[in-house]
DNA sequence: TAGACGATAGCCT
DNA sequence: GGCTATCGTCTAA
């Protein structure tokens, strides 16, 4: 019998995770941790706080209308990042679900920062100068930094350039790890935000103890 | 090729 | 609570 190592590296999840419907998809995303290395080789960590499903069968999705340039990510394998651009200024991270051919995919809404939020909050202020870790326990409890998917994409230094990151490779630069399941008694669900269709599906999922939920 | 608008957030009242 | 910045994408012409 080997022990586990006291520190041992995230394991991504695998890409089959994906192929579930996208509402299963975002309710387990819930507590897992998303591992971002920045390129100066700085590792943040993560955990998904909330996230919403979207299907191609109903009208708030970018996929209703069927495959384009913009949402072609959303079309093909699973597992990998659908990055897309909106309001003229934010971006917003996705993980692409169900087999290619369909489009299906889970915004994630809001995470809070586990390990090296400073390097976050370097991301988020577009600080390129390097600062020490002295700031770490402020920028943990900075919720600019994960609360609100335009606010996390910015924290995490993600724009279209990412469209399409495969998010099951311990080797990738964005990932999502295994980590405790949230019970249900921790977990609220309710309609989507921001939306003007469709609006009546309860296809958002949050934790309800984090303060890091972008609406109550 | 023009025009409308969006899976938002920050600032103002 | 309201207003709006700001631009990629889609639609219709």
């Amino acid at each position: 019998m080997i022990p586990p190592p006291l520190h041992s590296a995230p394991i991504p999840i695998s890409r089959d995770f994906y192929l579930q419907p996208s509402v299963v998809v975002a309710r387990r995303l819930l507590g897992k941790t998303l591992v971002r290395r920045f390129d100066d080789g700085v590792v943040a960590k993560a955990r998904i706080v909330e996230t919403e499903a979207y299907t191609q069968d109903e009208p708030a999705s970018h996929a209703f209308r069927g495959e384009t340039a913009r949402n072609r990510t959303m079309f093909g394998p699973p597992g990998h990042a659908y990055v897309y651009f909106t309001y003229g200024i934010h971006h917003c991270l996705n993980a692409v679900c169900a087999p290619p051919g369909r489009g299906d995919a889970v915004l994630i809404r809001a995470i809070e920062p586990i390990e090296n939020a400073w390097r976050l909050l370097q991301a988020y202020d577009g600080i390129t100068e390097s600062t020490m870790e002295a700031t770490e326990e402020a920028a943990r409890r900075d919720r600019r930094l994960g609360a609100g998917p335009g606010r996390l994409a910015k924290a995490l230094g993600l724009d279209l350039h990412d469209n399409g990151a495969d998010l099951t490779s311990a080797a990738s630069y964005l990932y999502v790890a295994t980590a405790d399941d949230v019970a249900d008694d921790d977990v609220a669900i309710t309609t989507r935000i921001g939306i003007t269709r469709a609006v009546d599906l309860p296809w958002r999922f949050y934790v309800r103890s984090s303060k890091f939920v972008s609406k109550r």
